[in-house]
DNA sequence: TTTTCATATCAAAATCGGTTCATGTCAATG
DNA sequence: CATTGACATGAACCGATTTTGATATGAAAA
């Protein structure tokens, strides 16, 4: 990871998600604004995992963060959140449609 | 990998299509069916990779394979393939729709 | 300013996945 | 039936990712 990359492909997009908490911590972001630490409770998943996949998250571009006093508040980035019927997660490459469910602990 | 196998979760599906060249080969396919040797040349990988990862997209349902001569015939899997502006996969827990661009070798 | 809470970072360990290379199978051909 | 062509399989290798555990940072509270 130098400070000159080439553009993530397509794949390498849909990498992030395709790891079980990261999809779960997307899918419920699209809900709304979450802290970490309600994502945490959410998933159930270690504080310092979590904490790293989020950064995967954030190098991707698929979220922000933000300081919201002693926690940080995530939420999905701006042009990630597409408004199809269901949820929708645009990747720029792809575009990636839910059925309007739940993003439970998806089994 | 045992005979009871518990159903492969989302993420475990977009795991499939999370690599370059069984993206790739995926992509093609949507254009028609085609043989072994003719994915081996469009996508350029070695004849036994190009076999691992035809595997992976076989078990995973995303294609299926058909005796032609001595060679194979590969294609999407019947209810894959899905008619939407541009191409898209479905895969059960989510459908990814790629607009009506080139499967060429994504960089 | 020390302490505590919430989260991030670092390094090491564990696990997974892609790649290679050697070999096996199945069909057509001589 | 030996040979060749087209693919598939299996094992080992190796690098990348995930997971863990310890420690650091930044903000609020005492």
């Amino acid at each position: 990871m130098a400070t000159t990359e080439t553009q993530p492909s397509c794949s390498d997009r849909l990498k992030v998600l395709a790891e079980d908490k990261r999809l779960q911590v997307v899918r419920l972001l699209l809900e709304g604004p979450k802290h970490a630490g309600e994502l945490q409770r959410l998933v159930e998943v270690e504080q310092s995992l979590l904490s790293h996949h989020l950064r995967v998250l954030r190098d991707a571009g698929l979220v922000t963060a933000e300081r919201d006093g002693k926690a940080v508040l995530y939420r999905v980035a701006p042009d990630v959140s597409i408004r199809q019927a269901g949820e929708a997660i645009n990747l720029g490459c792809c575009v990636l449609a839910f059925e309007a469910s739940s993003a439970k602990t998806g089994g």
